[in-house]
RNA sequence: GGGGGAAUUCCCGAGCGGCCAAAGGGGGCAGACUGUAAAUCUGUUGUCACCGACUUCGGUGGUUCGAAUCCACCUUCCCCCA
């Protein structure tokens, strides 16, 4: 099975300019190829996930991945996919995010040997001399047909700012650059990219007479057709500092049934064969995929070993395994009033809720257990004793924190 | 540059002098049912010292016994004309 074919099995195509010569290219290792990615936060998330996992299947192809980090773009902000105008970014927090990007990145991309590139736009946009680039980049481009483009035509009803409308034009010219210095020939993208990449396609032929290709992947949607990749309008972050392996293991052990498969055909590495046999699986069977899901995801952003911790962690708490780490909170002295805690500050120092009006309504309606008893009373209260060896309190099903008394 | 409209709690969106912590929907959370799923039903969804009190309705002042609701100015956004 040649890669094209593979990422065609996997739904990893959305769109495409010349397929044939698309996969001569890449079939090969011939590619030289960018995917783009805009610095808007100072990590990755489970959205950019599909993107870097594309490049990581090219390079295994033997393909160049370049990667390229838009600290150029960020000024401007992508208005695809936008009602409204993005939040303008400050230069220092543009470069203070590129720094923490790259280093997410190695995990998935071999950047050793000039295997991959990494490359930042704002190289090469930012001292750009505004006449100058207009006259020579700004001709090429018809004004009638950009605004026929998907991206801006939602947003001619909302309003578009002038600022947002070089974005395409930005982009084109990032092709452009990677074309003329490094022979990238290709560049992929989601498919809200898809305008963007061909204006880059279009400039090519236009200043240089020359071929270069496009190929989108399909967003990452839901059976709803919500992107996902986010929890309560809350990204799920690949640095484990903003969402710990444990959350991120949970986001992907509970998504709907019908959006396992997929996932797991577009974002695993699993063989094909593998996952084509989990497509029988139906009911508590399913239980299992999500769970093998799970764990090559975490596995792959924060390796093995958090991977089975995670794992672990889950089973613990939700069947009967073995009971693993489980996140703890040490109570000081400060929050003992005349030897004893109550139930309300123990959930809201266990950051289990986030007010005490939050944490009276769950112990109300029965959502909190302390070593699997139901707690039910708000003035319940546990003494220092009871806590030295550490009580395990649930808030739900899925939120559990020991507390312990130093 | 000229004219018109809007800003409400996480989001959308009612409210237009007291009965408003503010309808309704979405989302979230919890309970039941389950498979850590979906669907469904129920409860809940500003904060706290929680049968009561306190702080909210873009900002600042004002009118009033009393304002999210009226007035002035400011800020931001949208629409129409140029």
């Amino acid at each position: 099975m040649t890669l094209y074919e593979e990422l065609v099995a996997r739904g990893l195509v959305a769109q495409f300019t010349d397929e044939e010569k698309i996969k001569d290219l890449i079939n090969n290792g011939k590619a030289v190829f960018y995917i783009g990615f805009d610095p808007t936060a100072d990590s990755l998330t489970a959205g950019h996930f599909m993107a870097l996992t594309f490049m990581k299947r090219l390079q295994a192809a033997g393909n160049t991945p370049i990667a390229l980090i838009g600290g150029g773009t960020a000024m401007i902000g992508d208005p695809s996919g936008r009602t409204n105008m993005r939040r303008m970014m400050t230069k220092e927090t543009i470069e203070c995010n590129c720094e923490s990007i790259k280093k997410q990145m190695a995990r998935f991309i071999d950047f050793t040997d000039n295997r991959a590139l990494l490359v930042n736009n704002a190289d090469w946009l930012l001292g750009l001399n505004y006449v100058d680039f207009i006259r020579d980049v700004g001709t090429h481009f018809s004004v009638n047909r950009m605004l026929a483009a998907e991206c801006y035509r939602q947003r001619l009803e909302k309003g578009l700012s002038f600022l947002e409308f070089n974005y395409m034009i930005m982009q084109s010219y990032d092709f452009y650059s990677l074309y003329k210095k490094y022979g990238c020939t290709l560049q992929c993208g989601g498919d809200d990219q898809w305008s963007n990449i061909l204006g880059g396609t279009e400039l090519i032929r236009r200043k240089l007479g020359r071929d270069a290709h496009a190929l989108t992947f399909p967003l990452l949607l839901d059976s709803k057709g919500v992107k996902m990749g986010k929890t309560a309008g809350n990204a799920v972050w690949l640095d484990p500092d903003k969402t710990s392996p444990y959350d991120f293991y949970q986001y992907w052990r509970n998504v709907d049934d019908a959006d396992v498969l997929r996932c797991i055909r577009r974002l695993t590495f699993l063989p094909l064969e593998q996952i084509d046999e989990m497509d029988d699986w139906e009911g508590a069977r399913l239980n299992e995929a999500k769970e093998i899901l799970a764990y090559e995801l975490t596995a792959l952003v924060h390796g093995e070993d958090e991977a089975k911790k995670a794992q672990d962690a889950a089973r613990a708490l939700f069947g009967s395994g073995p009971e693993s780490e489980i996140p703890t909170v040490t109570l000081g002295a400060d929050d003992f009033k005349d030897g004893v805690v109550d139930i309300l500050t123990i959930l809201t120092r266990a950051e289990l809720v986030s007010s005490r009006s939050e944490a009276r309504r769950a112990v109300e309606q029965g959502g909190v257990s302390a070593d699997g008893e139901r707690v039910t009373d708000i003035r319940a209260t546990f003494t220092k004793s009871e806590l030295a060896d550490g009580i395990i309190f649930r808030r739900g099903k899925k939120s559990y924190r020991k507390v312990v008394a130093e």
